[in-house]
DNA sequence: CTGTTAGCGCATTCAA
DNA sequence: TTGAATGCGCTAACAG
């Protein structure tokens, strides 16, 4: 609406040259007192904000790192956004978030917007963006990857991964630990590669203990509640007698937790329920979940510094995401 | 890394002015077809990606509105990211999201970065800035607010508040109605008009029924899961005799729930408990939680259309948002 | 220590 | 329909 003030404005109004206010805006060289004094007052006085673009456009570096995330309302990456803010405050850099919604066609559209804002530096969370795409833009500048396997190393990218399958194999050889052999899953997407690694895990476990894989154990579901709640209704029907249940994700598992509530049916003493990404909530569910963690939030911050590194030319230690199996309330042994 | 290819360079490789491939990128003008061809060629073959940076310089315009949220990771504002997100969609601008943290220095960093970064317009969700700051930020440029009671009317601005003294009204009322006369309050941070006006709701409900306000009913909480856990104790230690508790969001309801879970005392045979924000994870907890749902993904959407009328000159109908009450599993009538 | 000059990459006059 | 020239607001040599 107002015209904005310029620094050529400021500088009249202090009677000093462009430059001199240039300098006290950066500290790029000391600048006499009084003139110092005197463009302060004329930038208060004038409500003077400098121009980042202008600033960018002079520097050739815009101070932005790029983030495409899948869902800016979706929890689980969420706190990976708040790792990369942390990772980045006090750097001089601030992140740009677009959201990709998993679409390849939205994500390809976020990162050209992110390019086209010159962001230095990109950090993807997730999505479907091909991998090739992705190589190119790590040919281009820092990028750092999360939750996908790929190798970028050799183009100064990085990538963290988690291991799921060895993940949902400990979640499900805790079950069997504790007596449990008729033992559910209510899978994910099954087009999506997380979702085949768990349920991976869950047949290796069932396997290394020499228990017996069936395949109307395991059950489709979405990642979301509803089919959790359903897949636990479908899982009872076939299987009066299970014992216990693993649902791909903490989402699918409050589901689950629901039909079991709905029919009476008491969770641990007469059902046992683990989830996987142990959300904020998991811990105030009833009774509290038995889940996986994933350290978001550390990875998160993690790759802000990657690529931090890679700007500023520094090193950065290398990253093992420990996930952490959290054990809650959920699970009981099975009664004898 | 790689250097970028201008504007000019697509020019003397497709053999035409600077001028040429701008119309031509910008539809300015008619351009003939074999040029428009040729240089379509060269942006290809070069990569070129328009540097939004000299187009926001050269035009004055940014293509971005500003969006202060608080929390990235928290889903109360998230929900209403998404809106926004959605109501931005096809216009042309897109946000550029930073959090405040609650925190006055924060909230006004952020406004300086994102006026720097020269946002036409900005979306505040709550936060804590003076009323003073956001109006004169109204007066530069069109400026939305989410809960916050703020007149902005004659500023050009906007400003959706919710009737929290309404809707806790409402919920305890409810819970008068089932027979609840014993009835908790585990409020939110004092300092927060919020948790303010939640009280004043519930005490109004009392009073209009004829039940006394009785102070150890209210115990202090955060707004966070174990301040509703402490709380719920706290009651229970003061009134053995509760019936009814009303926590002044669903976070404390789960924290508040599971402290009943642990002294196994049933939700809703025994106590009655309602919360408020009807996070998407409310109608998946056991029981279901009766709580308000404040339509954040609709308010988001309709301050996104509001700053984008302002902008574009049109004018935007007026929004009411509507609390409603979501009556789930977690209330039962008090046993006579 | 400070002012002058010359771009950064693009859109947009104004002529042609 | 097209090109040349100018300026957006700022920084960074380069002089002084």
């Amino acid at each position: 609406m107002i015209r904005n003030v310029t620094l050529a404005e400021v500088a009249r109004e202090a009677g000093v040259s462009p430059s001199t206010v240039s300098r006290i805006l950066n500290g790029t060289a000391r600048v006499k007192d009084d003139k110092e004094q005197s463009v302060r007052r004329a930038i208060d006085r004038l409500g003077y904000r400098p121009n980042a673009f202008a600033r960018s456009l002079a520097t050739g570096a815009s101070g932005s790192v790029g983030v495409l995330t899948q869902d800016i309302a979706s929890p689980f990456y969420n706190d990976a956004l708040s790792g990369i803010e942390r990772g980045l405050m006090g750097s001089g850099y601030s992140p740009i978030i677009i959201s990709g919604h998993w679409r390849t066609d939205e994500e390809e559209h976020a990162v050209e917007l992110l390019l086209a804002r010159r962001v230095e530096a990109l950090i993807v969370l997730g999505g479907e963006l091909p991998d090739d795409e992705l190589r190119s833009l790590a040919d281009r500048l820092p990028v750092a990857v999360l939750g996908r396997p790929l190798d970028l190393g050799s183009y100064g990218g990085a990538s963290i991964a988690l291991n799921n399958r060895q993940a949902a194999r400990d979640l499900v050889t805790h079950l069997l630990d504790r007596g449990h052999r008729v033992i559910g899953h209510i899978m994910g997407l099954a087009d999506q590669e997380d979702a085949q690694e768990r349920l991976g895990g869950y047949r290796e476990a069932l396997e290394s203990r020499g228990v017996a894989y069936v395949p109307s154990l395991v059950v489709q579901g979405d990642f979301r509640e509803p089919s959790g709640l359903i897949g636990m209704q479908r899982l009872l029907a076939a299987h009066p007698d299970i014992t216990a249940v693993f649902c791909a994700n903490d989402q699918m598992a409050y589901g689950a937790r629901l039909a079991l509530y709905r029919l009476g049916i008491r969770v641990p003493e007469d059902v046992s329920l683990v989830g996987f990404d142990d959300l904020p909530g998991s811990c105030y569910t009833t009774p509290p979940l038995t889940s996986v963690r994933q350290p978001m939030e550390e990875m998160g911050q993690w790759l802000a510094r990657f690529v931090l590194g890679r700007l500023l030319g520094e090193a950065v230690p290398p990253f093992e995401p420990k996930l952490e199996l959290q054990l809650r309330e959920s699970v009981a042994s099975r009664r004898p």
